[in-house]
DNA sequence: AAATCTGTGCAATTTAAACTTTACAAAGTA
DNA sequence: TACTTTGTAAAGTTTAAATTGCACAGATTT
């Protein structure tokens, strides 16, 4: 077939790369965050070097003012931050390059969150329950005595669920998993070895 | 202050189920899903048995289609079934009463099909790769020799990071996780000791 | 066979999320 | 001081997701 030109390699390995930024940003979504985080992250990534809030417009063909709430989006996810560029007016982003790290960052931040809304929510219930508990008298029902005991039960359950998915959490951002579920890079042939 | 009355206790008690519901919808989000799915999730389990399509409309106030929609999404989830009742025409269903496992399928799901994305995503360059290579020429530019190096190495380390994935699924799902991150229910007096 | 019930495909609508435009404050520059 | 540049707040628009209403097929009952 037709010989390919140094241009045209150049275009080749660039699409091959937006391949793979466009799986970045659909992937992301497992995380529940919008697929332009993602997108934002593989651009900043596949370019090694920070980007400024224009060269991401620039290169997602978006606005500015959404480059801005996506990036202060990524840096309350501990997946991205700024960069002190000597001689720039501008701001720089850089994000994190380490892929399972990046992983450990948003399970962390997302389920923190969750363990702690739900912390709250449990206090309030406990108190009320409490509270509820001093009206049961001899001629209570036998209904509302069954219920609410299951849900003192219930909230048993979800105290321990809620524990190990904290427990988790720190298991993951300790870096303990690692020591269980090892990364292993792949044997390619010149394979850099840290 | 004024005393409660059989049926206000069993109202209270009823809105504090509910607050337990709406907290589980909203954490369901984490997952990705719609709230909605967390919502009946919710539901089913306070119920305690399986529940049809029109009970589930009746208690959410929405329609019987969407009920439909989000119980088949939740099978393919593997987060509930349905349950023959016999002498019932209509489908009954019922929810994984466990929330660590309810935990590992929705992330198992999630995840897994992430991996596979990605594997064939991966496949797919490093063909392409070793096609380009085949036109690679002493005369090609420096920068060309570069991005393609380059490139190998993202996907080396790409395929690092999704066997990291695949093996965190399998340690999910097999359980092994709690050995190592175990479930410690709470020490409340009278706790069953399953 | 006619009538009813049940679940779901499909198009239409509503609601929420993503994204843009405009405007402006803060900080730098001339 | 007047003029740029930069980031973002606020409100508006567009796009995508969630939800509904209608219709109908398949199964069940009468």
């Amino acid at each position: 077939m037709a010989s390919f030109s140094n241009d045209q390699l150049l275009q080749e390995i660039k699409s091959c790369e937006d391949l793979l930024t466009d799986r970045i940003a659909d992937n992301m979504e497992t995380f529940g965050v919008s697929s332009t985080v993602g997108r934002l992250l593989g651009i900043i990534y596949m370019n090694r070097e920070a980007m400024t809030l224009d060269s991401l417009a620039d290169e997602t063909g978006m606005s500015k003012t959404r480059m801005s709430q996506v990036m202060r989006q990524m840096i309350s996810l501990n997946i991205a931050e700024k960069e002190y560029v000597k001689g720039s007016r501008k701001d720089h982003y850089n994000v994190e390059r380490d892929y399972a790290q990046t992983f450990i960052s948003l399970f962390t931040s997302n389920w923190s969150e969750v363990v702690k809304r739900n912390t709250s929510l449990e206090r309030r219930l406990r108190e009320q329950i409490r509270h509820l508990e001093t009206f049961l008298t001899e001629d209570s029902s036998e209904d509302v005595k069954v219920r609410m005991e299951r849900l003192q039960q219930e909230l048993d359950e979800w105290n321990a669920y809620y524990n190990w998915i904290d427990n988790l959490v720190a298991f993951f951002e300790s870096g303990e998993i690692f020591n269980h579920v090892p990364i292993v890079s792949s044997e390619q042939e010149g394979g850099s070895t840290k």
